[in-house]
DNA sequence: CAAAATGATACTAATTTAGTATCATTATAA
DNA sequence: TTATAATGATACTAAATTAGTATCATTTTG
């Protein structure tokens, strides 16, 4: 019952480091150096937020990424699309087949309607509204 | 991102039939000849309530489950916490430790405020509310 | 005692989540 | 022009969770 997986809060932390950075273009280097997050996994993250266009990367020595947007223009709904699919609290299939109870199942129904609400929240979540007092895990500088 | 896992939309179901019999004790084998749940797995699961206090069992010949208390009486929230764990949308744990930002991060605020709309509405969610008319499938009666 | 049920428990399989590893390509600057 | 520091692409592995099986013991009824 997880509302969002380590690669979304990963994204968050990372995306997040970037809008505060004084630099516009960070490299994942930095990024590794400053979030406790495995280099590797960050590129892999990084890299899917590009190609999503939530992110501009930039090749060769000096490169490194950059938000694509405002940071009131990035919802945490969106991050979480990306990462985990489409924003559903039940899928209501069962080895490939749809629960034929599907047009009519209270249950079904009950969820939908706590879903809708969520979606809604999720929404609203913009990267500025996440932003606080980000910590520096054993960097030199602040 | 899944609400309910399988066991739990699994016990709602066999929850609901047991609660629509006419007789008050039924065994494994009826519900599993009515709905589409694996026997085994099935077995499992209502061992688990059972121990947990949902059902009541009856060894022997005749035998079966029997809901402990009234339909109004069971909540979705309690079945969850029974085969989900503790009604939580983010842990905040890596590899057993507890995420050092927990206390100021702005994410964990905003998702610790959508877990308690989630749980307020899932405590609300009754066993009877959820009754509908349940398809009965491939069983001779109705 | 046979049959029909649950109790207990251990095991396996499938899926999802988390993370690595590698090699290719590009851009900068000495 | 070449070393270096970056990303691009892609395939792989590992860990955790979810889903489901299998077995044998025990109990109750007839
Ligand atoms: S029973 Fe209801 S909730 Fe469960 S899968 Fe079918 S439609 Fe969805
Ligand atoms: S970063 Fe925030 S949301 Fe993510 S684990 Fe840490 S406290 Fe929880």
């Amino acid at each position: 019952m997880k509302l969002i997986t380590r690669d979304t809060d990963y994204a968050v932390r990372a995306l997040c480091f970037i809008a505060k950075c004084e630099r516009e273009i960070v490299p994942v280097s930095e990024l590794n150096r400053n979030l406790r997050i495995p280099k590797p996994f960050l590129r892999k993250i990084l890299q899917i937020l590009n190609k999503k266009g939530m992110l501009k990367s930039y090749k060769g020595k000096g490169g490194g990424f950059m938000l694509a947007f405002a940071p009131n223009k990035i919802f945490l709904a969106d991050l979480i699309e990306i990462f985990q699919g489409s924003l559903k609290l039940n899928k209501c299939i069962f080895k490939k087949r749809i629960c034929p109870d599907i047009k009519t199942c209270k249950l079904k129904k009950r969820i939908d309607a706590i879903q809708k609400h969520v979606i809604s929240e999720l929404k609203d979540i913009t990267l500025v509204s996440l932003l606080g007092e980000t910590r520096t895990y054993g960097a030199k500088g602040g």
